[in-house]
DNA sequence: CTCCTTATGCTCAAAATAAGCATATGCTCG
DNA sequence: CGAGCATATGCTTATTTTGAGCATAAGGAG
């Protein structure tokens, strides 16, 4: 019964799924296929050199769109969610790409799809969205009333943490845990999938195919994560831009406003940016002065310890 | 010439590599096989329910060690290191597991090797280790000479900011990044491999097969990493235990010193622990309180946000 | 009984955070 | 053209978090 004793032939297929994200028009945004429905993904193939080349391939590919910055995000193998009776084993490799949107007149216009199209719960930058309290709670409930016991104890402690109930503050990098509560509770499209449940599911957001939506939240929660102890805003800024565009990036994707005086403060002193001396006039009100990142900032993204944190609201 | 004209038929190898922790003795140590010179591993099969499950087959397998907390580390494709003509592709998927040395007459003694055997510029607990001086910054500082202009500063750099020269502190976290130097400057074993070259390797420290020693600098540098803000030490201790030990096994991860009452008053006002009122004698001197684990924490694990910070010498 | 060892409580200064107040400088509209 | 509005930017204050050290408690060994 042991596993090396089925010596079969493996064949397993890898694919490569990319979360690629820009800031545009002030969303945080993600490179969709299929008007919105799908990650950039494909095989990884032997013809590729690496798991990071084979990911620009695809990703280039299908969407025209050249990647920078990319790190790896999770391996994921088909779970048991999905009916795979005598399905080929998949294993998914996804990366977190981070850029700005290249666009020209000669190219086709890509397709970015606004993070909270998937999760409408997750952008509190107008305050608490109100689904969370007229359909995700009320729902929640209901699910931990389904089981007694410690367990429901412990689903309401999972809720609490994760939506910040009870005094509790909202957590805006729990993004995986959130989804995936909604899917332990089939609160979401994916859930209902295969389970012959034709019903529209209770909480409004679009869902994606496959796990896609899944390796989506798991790019959010680690740029969330992420940008509060390394300056990975840098690559999703232009080569200049005022405080303020900087600032409301960062909204952006946190998800949560900051306080304005103090997130200059932060920024000065962690002597991200350096000002070009211009100033701009476009912002209407007084003129923001321009800023660019210092060069050794650029450089030291592998190493160094510089951190750019999202203070409370 | 893209990769998905060649529709070739994909084989591609998937390995599972664990990297198993525990403090024994007062050392970390990674759980090992062929007298510590690989990690336990094996490949991902049909009969595996997920990765996670094969992984735990494999190391029980070879190990006879079952497994507790486990996390996903990083998905390596075999590098361009490795002489691989018309090899066929191999991936892993790395694990970092934790726990406690749980050995019984009846089984055979486990390999446990001291993570500093094969890292010994690591362990900073009794002062800044002697071959950082001696052999290793000689030899980088002469492979930044091979190289001229902007590249030659660009590795000054980087060693700088890896082992913290000029001011800067030592970070311990940057475990890979150490690693990473040494192999590009071919200064350990692994990096000469297939070069024909068979002369010793400049610096210490022991070698493990194909890239299991990276794997295990992967693991190391996220252990050391969370510590800090997920109470994940809990996983390496025994039920009881007093703050001593508990400040023995962070610092043992951590490879440095910290100061003991900070750590104390830290840990207290995390409200991690709780006395259970017995006290003990075995560590000489006055008699030390034991503690255990809040349950409230345990469960905790996947969400709060605990953290446990190592504070400086 | 003294010294040594470990445990534990408490204080103090420095640094980092969170929140506001106040002022500057442009634009738009009546 | 002046009032009101919007954005930009400087500075203050209270609180919390860190880093470091002093002092005392409680056992054991000689």
């Amino acid at each position: 019964m042991n596993a090396s004793d089925t010596q079969q032939r493996h064949e397993l297929k890898v694919d490569l799924v990319a979360v690629v994200t820009a800031v545009i028009d002030g969303d945080p945004r993600a490179l969709t296929i299929r008007r919105g429905s799908a990650l950039p993904a494909g095989p990884f193939e032997l013809g590729h050199r690496s798991l990071q080349a084979g990911l620009r391939d695809w990703v280039e590919q299908q969407t025209g769109h050249p990647l920078g910055y990319i790190e790896q995000l999770y391996t994921f193998a088909d779970r048991d969610r999905i009916a795979e009776e005598h399905a080929r084993r998949a294993i998914s490799i996804s990366y977190l790409g981070l850029t700005r949107d290249e666009w020209s007149a000669s190219q086709p216009p890509r397709d970015w799809q606004s993070w909270y199209s998937y999760f409408p719960w997750e952008d509190h930058r107008a305050g608490v969205p109100s689904i969370i309290g007229d359909a995700i709670l009320p729902h929640l409930k209901r699910w931990t009333e389904e089981v007694g016991g410690t367990a429901r104890e412990e689903r309401r402690q999972r809720i609490a943490i994760a939506f910040g109930i009870d005094e509790r503050p909202w957590n805006e990098e729990l993004v995986l845990q959130r989804y995936e509560l909604l899917y332990e509770a089939a609160l979401v499209e994916e859930a209902l999938r295969g389970r012959g449940e034709e019903r529209t599911p209770p909480v409004p957001g679009r869902p994606m195919i496959a796990d896609h939506r899944r390796i989506l939240a798991t790019g959010i929660a680690r740029l969330r994560t992420k940008i509060k102890y390394r300056p990975v805003v840098f690559e999703l800024m232009p080569p200049v831009f005022t405080l303020l565009q900087l600032q409301r990036a960062v909204e952006a994707l946190a998800g949560r406003l900051v306080h304005k005086q103090n997130f200059r403060r932060l920024i000065e002193q962690q002597e991200l940016v350096e000002e070009t001396g211009e100033t701009t006039f476009e912002t209407g009100g007084r003129p923001a002065k321009l800023f660019r990142f210092r060069p050794a900032v650029l450089m030291e993204r592998t190493a160094a310890g510089t951190k750019l944190s999202v203070p409370r609201a």
